[in-house]
Order: C-alpha cells, then sequence, then structure tokens
DNA sequence: ATTACAGTGTGGTTAGACCACAGTGGTAAG
DNA sequence: CTTACCACTGTGGTCTAACCACACTGTAAT
C-alpha cells in the first residue's frame, strides 16, 4: 500500500468514527506528517486526493478560511471526475442528457410542495426574466434545476444530478452560440420551467416530469446533441 | 491558480484534442516537469488526483503495466468519492438506496434482451446457486446487478449504479450478520435475480422493473435500512 | 544457448528549504 | 488613550535533490 493510502485510510476513519466531523479541520500539514511518521509530501497526496473528492478545502493563512477544513461538496467533485471522463470519450454526452432527464424527472415527482428550495426555484424564475445575457441567464438555470431536484430530498440524487449539469456545463455553453434564435429558445424555456413549477406546485408529479423530461431533451436535441427517447 | 491545477489543465486539454486516447501512456512525471516548467511534486499532485478520478493508472518499472496510462474507470472512482461522504454522514445511507433502486429500475426497464451482458449475468446466477460462503456471494451479487444495469447500455448510469454499490459495500457486508436466516435470504435473492432476468428476457420492462425496486429495497429492509417508498 | 547481471527508466518517498498569505499582538507615533 | 505600523507565527503552496524498489533490456560470461 502506497503511503498517501495510509494518510486516506487514517483520515477516512477519523471521520468514520466521528472524530473528525463537518466543518472541523484536520490537523495541519506538518503535523499530520510527524504524527503517522510520514513526509509531509505524502499528505499533501491525500489532502489532494480529499479535496478533488469534495471532502475537504484547504485555504492558506490564518484565520476562519484557513487551513484544511471538512466540507461536503460531492456535486462540483463529481462534476469535474464525469467532465475528464467525457473528455476522454468514454462517457457519450447523449447518456448524461439521458441520466440527467431520468434523475430530474424523478425528483420533479416527488418535489415536495412547500419546502423553501421551491420558492428559491420561484425566485430564480423572476432574476431568469430579467437576465441580460446568455451567461447569467444559464448560470441561474442551473441553480434553478438544482433547486428543483433538491426539492425531492435526496441529497445523492440531486448531487449527481447536479454534477451532471457540471460535466457538460461547457459544451452547453458552446451550443447556444449554434442556436438560430436565442431570444426564441429563452422564451420558450421560461415558459416550460413555470409550466414545470405550476405542475409540482399542484401536486401533479406525473405531469411535472414529462414536462422536465420534454424539457431537457427539447434543449439538447435544438442544440444538436442527440438522446434515446424515454421508454414511454 | 495552483500550479498542479495548470498540469491537470493540460493534461485535460491533451484528452479533449484527443492527444492523449484511452490506453495512452502520459510522459514522465520528470519530462512533464520539465515541459511544463514545474516541479515533480506539482505533477505528482494532479497524477494523483486524476487516478482519484479513474482517469489514469500509476505504474511503476517497465513494460505494460509501468508507466502513466489513461483508464477508464469512472465507477470506483465515483464509489470513493460517494464513501467518504457517507463517512462524513452528509450522504444518507438510505438516499443511496433510493437512487440505487431509481437507476436500477430505468435499467432493468430499457435493458436490450440479446446484449452480451445478460448471458453473462445468466451465468452469475448459476454460480451464486454454487457459492460456498457469504463473500462470494455478494462479489457474484454484485457483479450480477453491474451486468444488468449494463445490459441498458447506458453507461453513466452504470458507473453510476456500481457506484452506489461500491459506497455501501462494507456497510451491505455487515448487514448480512444481522440476518436472521442466510439460507433462507439467499434463496430468496437467487430466485428473485431469475424472476427479474427473466421478466428482462421476455421483454417485459415493466415488470422487471418492479421486481428490481422490491429486490433491492427487500433486500436493505430486511437488513434494517430504511429507505422511502416509491411514489406508485 | 543459457545464465547472470549491470544498465535504464519508471513511479514512490523523503528531507529540507523557501514563498505568499492572513491573522495576532506588541510597539511606537500621534 | 488612540491609532498606525510591523515583526511574528502558523497555514498551505512550491521547489530541489536525492534515494529507493521495481521490471524490463541488453550484454557479457559461462
Amino acid at each position: 500500500m502506497r503511503t498517501h493510502e495510509l494518510v486516506l485510510q487514517w483520515i477516512e476513519k477519523q471521520l468514520s468514527d466521528g472524530d473528525l466531523a463537518l466543518g472541523g479541520r484536520l490537523p495541519g500539514e506538518r503535523a499530520m506528517a510527524e504524527q503517522l511518521q510520514v513526509s509531509r509530501t505524502s499528505v499533501r497526496e491525500a489532502v489532494r486526493i480529499l479535496e478533488a473528492m469534495g471532502v475537504v478545502r484547504a485555504g492558506v493563512g490564518s484565520g476562519k478560511d484557513a487551513g484544511t477544513v471538512v466540507i461536503a461538496e460531492p456535486g462540483s467533485a463529481l462534476g469535474s471526475t464525469l467532465r475528464l471522463h467525457v473528455a476522454t470519450r468514454h462517457l457519450p454526452v447523449a447518456d448524461i442528457v439521458e441520466t440527467r432527464v431520468l434523475l430530474e424527472s424523478w425528483a420533479a415527482e416527488r418535489a415536495k410542495v412547500g419546502v423553501p428550495e421551491l420558492e428559491e426555484a420561484a425566485e430564480l424564475l423572476d432574476q431568469m426574466d430579467a437576465a441580460a445575457d446568455i451567461d447569467t441567464f444559464l448560470a441561474l438555470d442551473a441553480r434553478f434545476h438544482v433547486a428543483l431536484a433538491q426539492a425531492a430530498g435526496n441529497t445523492v440524487v440531486s448531487a449527481m444530478m447536479a454534477s451532471l449539469r457540471g460535466a457538460i456545463e461547457n459544451y452547453a455553453g458552446e451550443l447556444t452560440g449554434n442556436l438560430p434564435d436565442w431570444n426564441a429558445t429563452s422564451t420558450r424555456l421560461r415558459a416550460e420551467h413555470r409550466a414545470i413549477l405550476a405542475a409540482v406546485n399542484s401536486n401533479d408529479g406525473a405531469e411535472a416530469a414529462e414536462l422536465v423530461a420534454a424539457h431537457i431533451q427539447g434543449f439538447y436535441t435544438e442544440a444538436g446533441v442527440g438522446s434515446n427517447p424515454p421508454p414511454n
């Protein structure tokens, strides 16, 4: 077993045993190195991995943002991983879109009316109406979809959904350039968003799921990314 | 931007541009360091991250297994990430089980009859009938579920499903100890597997999906892990 | 032809140094 | 007394230079 894996094991044990909780700080790199009788290099490699996993955040200096602190951001971590695999051509973009449809329709169907995430989603829609440029619109769009997914109350599904979105974010950005009429598309997307939210708020989960599926597939189809149709 | 992130960017670009393909070798660490004008330390931190992402595999010595070569194993990488987040108590096991149900029923519903993965699944079932100990049984069980998921032809869904399985593998192993009668459970699980495979092979996707959902939920419920019921 | 072995290049690991950064606390100027 | 300055401290970030274990390769001795 390699040295940095030993460090990883040790930190994972600290987490499992509850000796290290969310928001907690790891010992300094030098301290850990001495405690585990390994070089600082090996400690750093382990920390790098945890950072890539979204389990910790490393900050220089002193004060609240300093040191290596335990966080919980699986979404961005999974997103980076998927993005790299897309780069290797092992994960087709079509599969990612298809999975997004799967996860998001499931979430829309089970979204709980009355949770704060839905209120946030409604606010985001208002902001999107006023969005000046495409990038702002897309950023708000991403947050809307994440909020909707979170309303279902399954952290794994929200994290995975967010990561899928992130993995093809650049891709989506480029694709908007190919659209014939952004204003028309934007208007349509905003209308679809409101219809989805309305269906969710009327407790019509099945309708919401269908609308979400059509919404996502419609965008990528229009932008030129192939995607298989759903089973029904 | 930190130095190792620069190295990551460079490697990701090589992948995106196709200069580096699956099975290809990265330049030696010393060569990369000189080429990018950074220290070998920074190169190594980047490689560590890619390794954790399942994008490369590093091997010492010389020959076919030596050097840093591009692979595509998103499943184990995502699995490790999820496992760590489970350790932080940020991802409830129940959510993972629920997501597994979601992904696997979807895959069972869309599994394509005639693909080699289904033949492999059938063989695995035969081996499970002859499995001597629990660990062997569980290992074969895992492979069966992965094969079934792969039969749907969506690489992202299979990878995520496998990673979810892996994230709670230890957990599942411990839980089998709590079962009142392993022989009875094993017999039931094997019967359920055959029913699932039969439904898939009869092109009865809906039935297969229901059976899979009941199969997974049943196991974890019996083992004492809570899971919310499906919407229908 | 076979065997033994030095050579070569790979990642793995270490020690020790220096840097930028951001708070802390003492100190000198007002 | 207040204020402004600044050295101090501890954090992660980076670099250099060395050595190790490993696995193959070519060569030389048998």
